[in-house]
DNA sequence: GAGCACTGC
């Protein structure tokens, strides 16, 4: 049924190597067939009598729609021998041989089940795209191979030639290469930088379209401005030719915050059954060129049908975290050479095509990185530490966790500095039982402190509502028509509560409170401007959360709890308190003359209240002397994001705990509960990999080179 | 008076 698939006719060499190898890399192009074949592989070969296979995906509708297709190959029902589980929906059973999941998924299994004795094989897909889930079960598992020794099997699966790097981290693994089934890609260099790459796509989008035989265009953009901008551009040009001259055009945006029913119908392919194909809107007229104008969405996520043409700005919109200022700053960069290629090779689904490169191959070659930095060395690392230190692997130390690509150790410390701020781990860098019920909940540190606190000061059930509002947030405002053609007068204010002044949360809540009120009604999210997705996302979050804090909640957890308690506390007062509690690592003071803040426990920084923030200024015009923020982000300037008011006394304690800081004393300590036994264990760690691997482990020397980093650079300031 | 790329538990 799936013999048109390249990786059947290596059948054999993989299984062999499997057979020999506990950990395998599989290097395999697009349309190679490793997503739904090597798990049916390993079934045909009885690795499923001992346990379950594991096939972990990055992201929810792979994870599904592979399962689904692996189901129909073997001919059996969906839930049974093959099944999936993502967040809030677990199709498995007690037949499950074969079980796709997200990483996500699997990082939570490993928090019960930190053996993950149930599975037979791990196998690690998509692991080039390098999300932070998927480089910390990376560490995971190589310790799991060598703790569980030959009873489990891993292969990591990569698309990219990067095996090298992967195979060295794991003992020198053998690295198979299966080709892949992509047409080539004529690629077309630009001679030099244009000074707009929106005007220079605008060009070449008009040069295919006048000169090029059928097939649609995919234009990468970085953002929704662009996009917007190169939209209505080529609609003008479009509209100017000559009727009849050539065929018609259609010109699609299409970026993330699009609500779904614009932006695609999402189909199984049968060329690729191992990915997701995207029709936007119905089948193209005939006669009909589509220019789908996109962001780097249409890398990975999804598939756009049809695309022979490839314009390729090379620039991408990227967010970074930078531990010294607690800042995220979103940032137009150069894309790295793997980026490109991703790129270029979606003009070669369905037949030979060709990707017009805006900049030169001197360029390509000589400034692009070789790959994307990944993704935990540009995030803040407070919730992946929490979550390493509440596995209490006897032997994982925190600042020694053996990542394939180490973040820096200042972003380590920051996150034991957070974490600290927020009582997750004591003085000496010991997770607390606080800290240990943290990690439980599928929330950002800050978020489940919060909850933490309140079900202690008796608003749990507000709390619970602002942690899963924030976990939605950016998808709750529907698709704003931004400042496109539309007439800019600002629309009728969609009248949604106000937070009472105190600043963002507050609204949040107020918000689903009046959700709740009408009933769950879409009808009332549509008339707020409300996105309808997101909303019901928050439903399930609170839901799940709701689920996870029964057992020690000390309060009611429903919405339209204790009425009359809430008609009392009109300031919010608890609820505020217990986020000040959540978020003492982030913390603002106000200047004394004018309206910004200082940032407290990083290195100081002036900040402004987000211009959307509902938080209310007294009687002079001035804003509260401390807000916490839920994050930091440098747009035009640094801004504070969901932004809320708290008191001098609350913030007082924080402030002491500030000064009792001590980072040496934090990182020192080795993250597990038997403090005493931790020197020698940490100095006979590599000894003892080294009897079971027979080979040498560089982590040391790693660590110690980015200690030297860290502390040269300390010297110079 | 600003606007945020993309995932996920």
């Amino acid at each position: 049924m799936a013999s048109h698939l390249p990786i059947v006719q290596f059948e054999d060499k993989i299984m062999k190597t499997v057979e020999d190898n506990a950990v395998v890399v599989i290097i395999g192009e697009t349309g190679s067939g490793k997503s739904t074949q090597l798990s049916q592989m390993l079934h045909r070969r009885g690795y499923t009598k001992s346990g379950i296979i594991a096939v972990t995906q990055p992201r929810r509708v792979a994870a599904v729609s592979v399962a689904r297709r692996v189901a129909q190959e073997l001919g059996v029902t969906l839930g049974e021998e093959v099944g999936y589980a993502i967040r809030f929906e677990d199709r498995t059973s007690d037949l499950t041989r074969i079980k796709y999941l997200t990483d996500g998924v699997l990082l939570r299994e490993s928090l019960s089940n930190p053996e993950l004795n149930q599975y037979s094989v791990i196998i690690l897909d998509e692991a080039h795209e390098r999300s932070l889930n998927t480089d910390i079960l990376l560490g995971l598992v190589k310790r799991l191979v060598k703790t569980r020794a030959s009873k489990l099997k891993v292969l990591i699966t990569s698309a990219t030639l990067d095996g090298e790097k992967v195979s060295e981290f794991f003992s020198d693994c053998p690295v198979l290469n299966v080709p892949g089934k992509l047409y080539p890609v004529e690629i077309l260099y630009s001679e030099e930088r244009p000074k707009s790459y929106i005007e220079s796509s605008l060009r070449t989008a008009m040069d295919i379209h006048v000169r090029e035989p059928e097939g649609d265009v995919l234009i990468f953009m970085t953002g929704q401005d662009d996009i917007d901008k190169l939209v209505s551009k080529l609609e003008d040009r479009v509209q100017s030719l000559e009727e009849g001259s050539c065929m018609d055009a259609i010109i699609l945006p299409l970026h993330g915050s699009l609500p779904p029913e614009l932006q695609a119908e999402i189909i199984p392919s049968h060329v690729f059954p191992m990915t997701l194909q995207v029709r936007v809107f119905s089948p193209p007229p005939p006669n009909c060129r589509r220019f789908i104008v996109a962001t780097n969405i249409a890398e990975t996520s999804l598939t756009v049908d049809g695309v022979v043409y490839v314009i390729d700005s090379g620039y991408v919109k990227q967010r970074q975290y930078n531990p010294s200022t607690g800042m995220y700053s979103l940032d137009i960069i150069q894309i790295s050479k793997v980026q490109a290629n991703q790129r270029a090779g979606r003009a070669g689904r369905t037949r030979p095509g060709k990707c017009y490169r805006l900049y030169s191959s001197e360029v390509y070659q000589e400034e692009f990185l070789d790959v994307t930095v990944p993704e935990i060395q540009r995030s803040s690392l407070a919730g992946s530490v929490l979550y390493l230190k509440s596995l209490d692997l006897p032997d994982i130390d925190i600042l020694k966790f053996d990542f394939l690509d180490p973040p820096s150790f200042e972003s380590l410390e920051d996150a034991l500095k957070q974490l600290y701020l927020i009582d997750a781990i004591d003085d000496t860098g010991l997770i607390t039982s606080v800290g240990q019920t943290m990690a439980e909940l599928p929330l950002e540190p800050s978020l489940s402190r919060t909850l933490m606190e309140a079900n202690e000061n008796g608003c749990l059930s507000q709390a619970l509502t602002v942690a899963a509002m924030l976990s939605a947030e950016t998808t709750l405002l529907a698709g704003q028509s931004s400042k496109s053609n539309e007439k800019k007068r600002k629309q009728p204010p969609p009248d949604l509560p106000d937070g009472s002044g105190w600043g963002d949360h507050v609204q949040l809540l107020q918000i689903f409170e009046q959700w709740d009120q009408n009933e769950f009604d879409i009808g009332w999210c549509k008339d707020k401007g409300l996105q309808v997705r997101g909303m019901k996302f928050v439903k399930d979050v609170r839901r799940q959360l709701s689920q996870l804090m029964q057992k020690i909640a000390k309060g009611s957890l429903n919405v339209r709890t204790n009425e009359r308690y809430k008609e009392r506390q009109r300031d919010y007062k608890n609820l505020r308190k217990a986020l000040c509690v959540g978020y003492a690592n982030k913390l603002a003071e106000r200047m004394v003359q004018h309206n910004g803040y200082r940032t407290i426990g990083f290195k100081p920084q002036l900040v402004q209240v987000h211009p959307s923030s509902t938080l209310k200024t007294d009687e002079d015009g001035m804003f509260p002397n401390y807000v916490v923020y839920h994050e930091l982000i440098a747009t035009s300037r640094p801004y504070m994001r969901n932004v809320c008011a708290v008191e001098m006394p609350w913030v007082n304690p924080i402030l002491k705990k500030l000064e009792k800081l001590n980072i040496d004393k934090l990182s020192g300590g080795s993250g597990h509960s038997i403090r005493e036994e931790s020197e020698t264990k940490v100095s006979s760690l590599p000894k003892k990999e080294e009897a079971v691997t027979g080979v040498p482990d560089d982590r040391e020397s790693r660590i110690q080179a980015a200690r030297d980093r860290f502390l040269a650079r300390k010297g110079k300031k």
